[in-house]
DNA sequence: ATAAAGGCCACCC
DNA sequence: GGGTGGCCTTTAT
């Protein structure tokens, strides 16, 4: 996993992804659900399961980027699923946020499969010892599930936390990389 | 500017 | 086990 593919959209980059318009769209099935993707020619913008209240972080998208239409590819986002699921992705992930935000997906970027950190252990390796709780928010916010394996992140009592695209996955996720 | 809500933690009982 | 402050970032008034 290597932890060079996460790139903070600002600037110029920001300017090109927003102006160009041309941006895509697919959904993929999967052994976890069904998965949603948005790329661009820079890079995904957007991996998100499906839950059984919508895809989260799917129109917050679409209002920030004020794209109307999407083209939609669903063969492209077969084969980057096919990636994503083997955990060979390098593609550049374009993130929108802030930079505290940046700092924690950075940090659980580094911790590999099979392994499990906790909030607070985070919060440290960003020098932030205290901040445990907007740690918490700040994976909540995780545009790329799989990716970035916010999954991996623990209470320190043993429980599980909470999870972006419900409890039950965040559980299985685990549990799948426990066993190679 | 201010308030309220979180994927938490440490400490108490 | 369950409850209670304290903590820090975001987002919405």
């Amino acid at each position: 996993m290597q932890k060079a593919c996460l790139i903070a959209v600002e600037g110029q980059l920001k300017r090109q992804i927003e102006s160009d318009g041309i941006c895509s769209y697919g959904e993929a099935d999967t052994p976890l659900g069904r998965l949603h993707i948005v790329w661009c020619p820079q890079g995904l913008l957007l991996i998100s399961f499906q839950t059984d209240s919508g895809v989260p972080g799917l129109n917050d998208l679409r209002q920030r980027l004020n794209y109307l239409d999407w083209q939609r590819d669903d063969m492209v986002s077969q084969e980057l699923s096919r990636q994503l699921l083997q955990e060979s992705c390098s593609l550049p992930l374009l993130f929108t946020g802030t930079s505290f935000q940046l700092a924690v997906l950075h940090a659980i970027q580094t911790v590999p499969c099979g392994h499990s950190v906790t909030y607070k252990w985070i919060a440290n390796e960003i020098d932030r010892p205290s901040a445990t709780r907007a740690v918490g928010n700040a994976l909540g916010a995780n545009p790329f599930a799989l990716a970035i394996p916010c999954h991996r992140a623990l209470r320190s009592d043993g429980g599980l936390g909470g999870f972006r695209w419900g409890i039950a996955l965040k559980e299985k996720l685990l549990k799948e990389e426990q066993q190679p």
